[in-house]
DNA sequence: CACTGTTCCGTATGTTGTACGGTACCGCGT
DNA sequence: ACGCGGTACCGTACAACATACGGAACAGTG
């Protein structure tokens, strides 16, 4: 994966932030930082990060590839400034106030992550190393802090909750990316690919060997029509996890 | 990144487990399975799973690129093979007898993966959908499973937990990579890329607009010397998840 | 000694990000 | 009106990637 750190702070900060939004030429096709971020989030939400490439968001905007150079030094800033541009979403309905009991707020904190997920599964997989200084992660961040005011934690707890709780929802949500893509890339859903391996298995998996696995993971492939339903792993998770936090508070008071 | 799906089963499985070692030719390079996941771990551990390509295997063996398809379907399959390979590696001190305390237990499985992962990083950038079907990752699985006998949880509920620790290492194993390497691409470390960023920062985060992403973000900084301490985000978001999971027993009792 | 199956490999194709050098245009000062 | 400097734009080129394909060299068997 590429990194952000080659070029020069200030340059990425002042793409970023926006700061002197060039119109750019007359004639040709009229290239600004945020139609070329515009047009690699179409393409990102529609096929994936792998199926980014500067190629195509030259192509898509009627442009030849290395003009996307003269406004963004290089992938890995478009990837920043992708990210920076959906994570504004977060912000919409705006978050309660807090008076709402502190479980709640965090309860929509997660989910709120969880359907931009869903709409840019491309999200979980960026790195997450070294976060993104733009105006909208920042507000994000902020916000999202707020949902843990008046709990009594420290401030180091309080970041590390929401670390918890944001990593909880994007390794949720690369599962649940890698899932669909799986699916779409080998034309085979989890229960087919189950079903093509299971007569081999019988010949290789020796009870006996195995008896626990054996046993659970025959219940588990009943229960749910798949194996991993990432969508129960999520929830049962989030609801796990804020277990953990309400002790965590409970034994500052 | 690449999937498995591509060939069938019976071949895959029998790559796995094994059957039919063949011994390769004499003269040349004695190409095998076995030598060749060896390699090939060999060098992700060392370089990463960029660094994995099928050339730098086949040179680190004296062979030429395409005598590995001989005995190798893919690249997918490779890295399936890697995988059982090092999940052997969990297995080694047994597990403790089901009379320690459960929460010992699974401790125990955390830490376990935890340091499989330190040993190789590249784990953490695999996929994860579509479990390895070997006899370690079986095994693996089987063993890890026992943590939770006589907890009085229902089996979805035994594998959904288990799933939600794995899914923790993983995370923050992640992180912890993304960390080094982004280091050792960039030659940066956090602290010195924090300080690159810190005078540009300062013109463009309001504390009006952001009053709690200041306050904790500073706090936070000053407690470890980074952003992001990745040791201290697994250890801290175990334990919540322990005390969740403690809550969900009791409540079962 | 010939035959057959497997191991091994050289070449070629279509991707990717982006370095480099060049061209064409806009707006400005005069 | 005119020229000039800066910038938007682009064509070509390179290295690295997985792997399809067809051929060559060797093993064991008759």
């Amino acid at each position: 994966m590429e990194h952000t750190g080659r070029g020069d702070p200030a340059r990425s900060l002042a793409l970023l932030w926006r700061t002197r939004e060039a119109p750019g030429r007359k004639g040709g096709p009229g290239l600004t930082v945020t139609s070329i971020v515009r047009a690699a989030i179409h393409i990102a939400d529609t096929d994936g990060l792998n199926a980014l490439s500067m190629r195509r968001v030259a192509d898509h905007l009627g442009a030849a590839t290395m003009s996307l150079y003269t406004h963004i030094p290089g992938k890995a800033e478009l990837i920043d400034l992708m990210t920076d541009t959906v994570n504004a979403e977060t912000l919409d309905p705006p978050h309660p106030p807090p008076i709402t009991p502190w479980r709640d707020r965090l309860n929509d904190v997660a989910h709120r992550n969880w359907r931009l997920h869903q709409h840019h599964p491309w999200l979980a997989a960026t790195a997450t190393t070294r976060p993104v200084l733009g105006p909208n992660t920042t507000a994000k961040y902020d916000r999202e802090l707020n949902a843990l005011t008046g709990t009594g934690l420290t401030p180091i707890e309080t970041d590390s909750v929401l670390t918890l709780i944001l990593s909880h929802v994007s390794s949720s949500a690369r599962t649940l990316a890698e899932t669909t893509r799986t699916h779409t890339d080998t034309q085979l859903t989890d229960a087919q690919w189950w079903q093509a391996h299971a007569p081999h298995l019988e010949k290789l998996l020796d009870p006996q060997r195995y008896p626990t696995a054996a046993a659970i993971g025959a219940a588990v492939g009943a229960a749910h029509n798949t194996a991993h339903d990432p969508h129960h792993a999520f929830e049962f998770g989030l609801h796990t996890i804020l277990d953990g936090v309400a002790a965590l508070i409970a034994s500052r008071t």
